[in-house]
DNA sequence: TTTGGTATACTGACTAGTGAATATACACAA
DNA sequence: TTGTGTATATTCACTAGTCAGTATACCAAA
């Protein structure tokens, strides 16, 4: 029975979070990821069951730092809340421009893995952005926002469409866009007194 | 040098449609797309000189068809433009329950070739996107809107957030959602004389 | 007799996963 | 302190199958 916290499992991890992220969960091979990491194959089979389940621990392992890095953008944005909102997608463009970005590593996995509906690393990829979306709908609720929940779900969307669409087109204005209709969808449910701070 | 129009050539794409939209394109081998199409792989070679161009040519036979449904969904929709793009969403929620349904197939091929961006299938979904957005800043134009551009743009990611947002949760109360803020969006843009019809 | 199209059969590289042996470390008894 | 047992952790070599792409040959029609 391996450890839930050995150092060699987390060395497994660190590997296959940088090649699937890179590649791809079908165009990188086991022994790649083994090569990676500095021990055998059959080491890594000690550690995780089968690959199915190592693309699930990558995953899981990209759930806190996501939420992390998104809510630093929120909390150091200044203004009000449809300001803050806007900073993410600002953020979010800087990202996308650096040559190694490829998109969100939870979307691309269940893109590819669209074929089974089940599989174990969708299920982490659907509690990752439901953790997202209920942490921005509290967000928006402290700021006295109307329908926070609605809300936080339309500006999901508009992240998620933003990394889907940069794969296609490449073009980071999409997601300037996307954090501008986020803005606007904000001020509609912003009391009418207070639209801009 | 094989015929453009073949209908050999014709059976092939057809089955890699199929197949590749099912199981997406690396879970799919050009052995099996042969069997599927009844002949031999040597033939489809003779068709097409790499898979990587049969993807390509899977992902431009769903241009138009796509195109079309989308119009005609938008054109027979009562009410004004809000509720004609809010109909889109509404028809996407209802294919999307359709058990074989598996997103749209030039995002999760973007996804899935997300390491070679300048592939000639996502040269192809771009094509097919711009396209779309296209239409459907001039449909917006036609009824009046204000800065159809930008709006068209903004509903686009709305669509594109549904379709992968759909395969995290597989939940179509997610494109219901991103409809209404669709709606919202198109009626922050229109003269606030008739904000509904 | 040439040309377009098809078939059989193959190559070399790569794939996920496994069998069997071994190294390491620590607990406990003599 | 020394020896022995046991669980953890690791390696090498392998299986059985799949992959994209190709060499060669055939056949029918122009």
């Amino acid at each position: 029975m391996p450890e839930a916290q050995s150092p060699t499992r987390k060395r497994i991890v660190d590997a296959a979070t940088r090649l699937f992220y890179a590649e791809g969960i079908g165009r990188v091979s086991v022994d790649a990821i083994a090569e990676k990491a500095g021990l055998t194959k059959r080491t890594l089979y000690y550690h995780f069951k089968s690959k199915d389940d190592l693309v699930a621990a990558y995953l899981d392992g990209r759930d806190q730092p996501n939420l992390t890095l998104m809510a630093g953008w929120f909390d150091a944005a200044e203004g009000g809340a449809d300001r803050k909102v806007e900073a993410i997608f600002t953020n979010l463009a800087r990202a996308a421009r650096h040559p190694k970005w490829k998109g969100c590593g939870f979307l691309r996995t269940a893109a590819e893995l669209a074929s089974m509906p089940g599989h174990p690393a969708i299920k982490v990829g659907s509690r990752h952005k439901s953790n997202f979306e209920t942490w921005l709908a509290g967000e928006l609720s402290n700021h006295g926002v109307e329908e926070p929940q609605a809300l936080a779900r339309e500006i999901v969307l508009l992240i998620d469409g933003s990394f889907s669409i940069m794969l296609i087109h490449r073009n980071p204005d999409y997601i300037e866009a996307a954090g501008r209709g986020a803005a606007t969808l904000v001020r509609a449910r912003t009391s009418s007194t207070r639209s801009r701070t």
